[in-house]
DNA sequence: TTGAAAGCGATACCAT
DNA sequence: ATGGTATCGCTTTCAA
């Protein structure tokens, strides 16, 4: 009793055709009850059970969400950042919830069709992709002919892809104006603003200190790996020791980072730097001291997303969702 | 200049065959220096890419490996997770280097059928399972006849499956030996003993007591859910409140959520109750106090994993790995 | 209720 | 160097 490989073998075993069998795993009912119930027994003493590539291919649908993660600006950033871990295990588990398989994939983009080669695998049914790194053009490239497309990230009134994310630029705001009104004097932001969420919440700080009636930030692209991160906080806090200093990080890792670079040089928040975050990331609540943060509310973002893709493949359309940021005070700041 | 849907109509187009057009686009020398870059060309021109669903049904081959999280356990537990988070970002750097993507299932196993599921479906090259959750019966029933399978777990000599992971039991023994060795004269261990690692772990803060001359741990099954979890503690601290405690945690987050709920009873490690975790998270540098635990080299394990997991694909047979759990002494033990 | 056969979109063998 | 064609394993229309 070999193993039966597909559904011709378990025909010929059961004397009827492919299609019977087809029907009858797929518990039609066009199928006598007898037949069906005899040959769903053959397969399962059999344990076989019908290759899905090929009924991928057939049905024109995989019931798979393909997620990707561009690291375009920032090779040497991994899986493991923990913003990008927790957005994917919400997706994971909205996804789950709707059938849906989830086909991950890190890609750094060397070229402009590593978006478009996905889209057009046929492996999946439709896309989520988590930020948008430095490659809005060619997201939105993609985007135009390509529907069930859904974007982490910011927004900008210009592009064609539908995205979920917070309202960066206001939260950049609310974090430096709470510093000012703190008493900094010197504001710096840690982050690279190459990516577009970044950028906007640069943004969001300039008009505070606009309004404040102070110069530019200090800015710092923040390279997230950990070598190259002390010297460049060194050297700006060397440069700055006079005025009372605030630092907006572009996000809870990185202002996690420099809380650990402040440690190694003696120096501590809020007491001689205050720092705030950006993600509302459990991860600050454990921190020493605990970080204050603009948080976006990732849960409901998640939904969003997964939401919108759902409809999106049922040949709706939909439009980009801003979500409020929300200033977070605990410690740090 | 409407879109090309398959390789028929690109062939159709160039005025060639198929078999010419699969052959030029896969860079075959067989075809004309020329006619390959003409048919490069016309597909780039075109946008048009192979459908990868159907070339991997013919080639019986996706490139795709499959990562499952058996709940069977913890139905209420998810993916936000931080160790299964942690181990799946690894897992997807190390797969990514490989060429592999990466196709993840969160399963809630109702039947049996879960694994051999996904197995059969002709969509992976392979699978890796995190945990064995209590589905080790079933993770060995498959293994038996399909081969490219590891587990992340722990390792029994009984088992036919390969698997990678710490030895719980010493870590366990570890854990409870430090314990003891504070001071410590009631031990507790918070934790759910069907999941094999955990059960494990159980054996060896056994181990430890009876070495020391003491008797049977407390043992709270310790349910994720946040709700369940302060009373468990209080119910516990309060029946012996009169000697200095000690808790094993079967998991680093469980040790959080420990020190959480301590924490709103006005208690706090290691002062009123020592507080040992397990899997050594860095999140758990970041708490107040600071994560005692048993640490884990995840890096190391994962590295394993799809080293084994490759080679077993090539066909080569592999041997399951036990690492040394290594004792990380922080703040809270 | 069931069977025959076309088709999903590629690859690869066998010719020429 | 290129074309014709069988094949991967399934679903579904059309006939009977």
């Amino acid at each position: 009793m070999s193993r039966i490989r597909n559904i011709k073998e378990l025909a010929d075993l059961a004397g009827v055709s492919t299609g019977t069998v087809s029907r009858a795993l797929a518990g039609s009912t066009l199928i006598s009850q007898k037949t069906r119930e005899r040959i769903q027994a053959l397969a399962k003493e059999h344990g076989f059970r019908p290759n899905l590539l090929a009924r991928n291919l057939r049905i024109q649908r995989t019931n798979t969400i393909g997620v990707l993660i561009p690291l375009g600006h920032e090779t040497a950033q991994h899986l493991t950042d923990p913003f990008f871990i927790t957005m994917l295990g919400l997706l994971a588990d909205k996804l789950t919830e709707r059938g849906y398989d989830l086909l991950l994939s890190r890609v750094i983009p060397t070229d402009s069709a590593w978006l478009d080669r996905i889209a057009t695998s046929g492996r999946v049914d439709g896309l989520i992709v988590i930020g948008q790194s430095d490659q809005a053009a060619t997201i939105d490239a993609v985007a135009k002919d390509y529907r069930p497309l859904v974007v982490w990230g910011g927004y900008d009134a210009d592009q064609v892809h539908c995205s979920v994310g917070s309202d960066n630029r206001k939260g950049g705001d609310l974090a430096a104006s709470h510093l000012i009104a703190q008493g900094c004097r010197k504001i710096a932001f840690f982050g690279d603003p190459k990516t577009r969420e970044i950028e906007q919440r640069l943004q969001g700080v300039r008009d505070a200190l606009a309004r404040a009636g102070m110069g530019e930030p200090h800015i710092e692209p923040a390279h997230l790996t950990d070598d190259e991160f002390g010297p460049e906080i060194a050297g700006f806090l060397g440069q700055a020791a006079d005025e009372p200093i605030g630092i907006v990080a572009a996000s809870d890792v990185i202002a996690l980072k420099t809380l650990r670079a402040m440690a190694v040089m003696g120096l501590s928040a809020p007491n001689d730097v205050r720092v705030m975050g950006y993600d509302g990331l459990t991860i600050g609540e454990h921190t020493v001291p605990q970080l204050s943060t603009i948080c976006q509310d990732l849960v409901r973002g998640a939904e969003h997303l997964v939401d919108m893709l759902v409809r999106r493949i049922a040949g709706e359309d939909t439009q980009s969702v801003v979500m409020e940021p929300e200033l977070v005070l605990r410690a740090s700041a």
